[in-house]
RNA sequence: GGCAGGUUGCCCGAGUGGCCAAAGGGAUCUGACUGUAAAUCAGACGGCAACGCCUACGCAGGUUCGAACCCUGCACCUGCCA
């Protein structure tokens, strides 16, 4: 079998690594405890944090152990980032927070065998610290100069940082630290934005405890424009099916770039490569099928999700997508479509108009939205153009007396019940 | 604590008494092409009972026929001096 280095580097999952000669024989020496940290910002995570999590298992099926680290303190207190200061939660907030992340990224490994996962939250060893002992063990292995010097710091220096956030690096440190003296834990992976406290980490053990420790950063992943992936016109996409629905999370994979299919099969599926490249080559002989981009979506949504509300995205998916006619749709078929994809409830007393519908399905924010969707010739009703935004949603246009499908422009789709 | 500068729509950023729902850019949305892709071109982009009305330029007052623009106070940010 391949060493899981080469496999992770085949995949485009390694951005940086120390040492990298080190690491590989480490790896092979034996099972290792490494450790991924994710901080309570939200209450789910999302497909950056997902990135992560494959990525540990992936080390963990090789046979190492993985500690996951909820990060009951350093969300307290919040890693600085570019666009400023963040808004402080309350200790109550992050709390709660804490217990989702927790199940949810515990659901990605194993918690038994032989390389079973450990969870851990770094608010065990800094509740009781105190500040004068954090400021002698820790602090004064941390130069100044040199925090000042690392990217995110010296951006927010005009813009201005707190002490709180500009302390972070240390808690992160620390958190690597205290892994290392527990579990022996020897390798820290995180997101390439994370390269920076991640390595401090390293630092910080081999000034305190003069041991040589690793470190791995998968790339920032990005959609073919540059920009971060995982955001759609909605906003985040999360992990947490009552923030993003089996559905939304599925389409939001069906969507993917042609230029980038290939690069998310590998980085977020677990099929074997060779199978990766037949793939791309029935894409690129036919793109228009669009094979590859269903397969990652079910691939990546069974992984999240499980395999039946997979398979019902899909269903709903290839339902609303189709080319036929939705009016030959079973009503069952339709209806569980319609209620997968999200689907309003109107009353046919009230007379709902298609504006009212649109704004009634959150497709549009606003009535202005909706006319205006509608005067730019990109509102459908059951795959219809509608022309007339005073258009009642009665009769003969409803499917099954009771349905219609709506939608605005090529991919925002949403059920309408009327009754 | 003092002095100076700043706070504009999702973001950046013009505007310093009427012609301002507010230039320009980005983001976003839609259309054409197409494949739930990309690129390109075009249009839209505060709200509503919609040729008008309401809300909006940090917050609260004031001056004025009229304020994002002038005045007063407050809050926050940045810099310099204590």
């Amino acid at each position: 079998m391949a060493h899981v280095l080469d496999d992770l580097d085949a995949r485009g999952l390694i951005a940086h690594s120390t040492d990298p000669d080190a690491l590989r024989s480490a790896l092979s020496a034996g099972p290792i405890a490494f450790y991924v940290g994710f901080d309570p910002t939200a209450p789910s995570l999302h497909i950056g944090n997902l990135l992560q999590l494959l990525t540990a298992r992936r080390l963990q099926l090789a046979g190492h152990k993985p500690l996951l680290l909820v990060g009951g303190s350093t969300g307290l207190v919040g890693d600085p980032k570019e666009a400023g200061e963040r808004i402080m939660n309350t200790k109550e907030t992050v709390a709660e927070w804490v217990e989702h992340i927790r199940a949810q990224a515990s659901a990605f490994v194993d918690l038994d065998g032989p390389s079973a996962a450990t969870m851990v939250n770094n608010l065990d060893w800094t509740a009781g610290l105190s500040t004068i002992d954090f400021l002698r063990d820790i602090g004064k292995h941390f130069p100044v100069n040199r925090m000042l010097a690392r990217d995110v710091v010296s951006s927010r220096l005009d813009a201005g940082i707190s002490y709180t956030e500009f302390s972070y690096v240390l808690l992160q440190s620390l958190d690597y630290l205290e892994l290392h003296r527990r579990y022996d834990c020897v390798l820290q992976t995180g997101g390439s934005d994370q390269w920076g406290n991640i390595t401090a980490g390293v630092e910080l053990i081999r000034r305190a405890d003069g041991d040589k420790v690793h470190a791995l950063a998968t790339p920032l992943i990005t959609k073919a424009d540059g920009t971060k992936f995982g955001k759609t016109e909605s906003g985040t996409v999360w992990l947490g099916a009552e923030l993003t629905s089996p559905y939304a999370f599925y389409q939001s994979w069906i969507q993917a770039e042609d230029s980038k299919v290939g690069e998310y099969l590998r980085q977020f599926t677990f099929l074997d490569l060779s199978e990766i490249e037949a793939l791309e080559a029935e894409h690129l002989e036919k793109p228009g099928l669009r094979a590859a981009q269903r397969r990652l979506a079910t691939e990546v949504t069974t992984i999240v999700h499980g395999a039946e509300e997979a398979a019902a995205a899909e269903l709903a998916s290839s339902a609303l997508f189709g080319r036929g006619e939705l009016a030959d749709l079973p009503e069952a078929t339709l209806a569980a479509a319609l209620r997968e994809a999200g689907a309003v409830d109107l009353k046919s007393s009230d007379k709902p108009t298609v504006v009212d519908a649109l704004v009634a399905s959150g497709l549009v924010d606003s009535k202005s939205a909706a006319r205006r969707a509608i005067a730019d010739g990109g509102a459908y009703v059951n795959n219809e153009r509608v022309s007339d935004p005073e258009t009642v949603l009665t009769g003969d246009i409803l499917l099954h007396g009771t349905w219609a499908v709506l939608r605005k422009g090529k991919r925002a789709i949403s059920g309408v019940s009327v009754s």
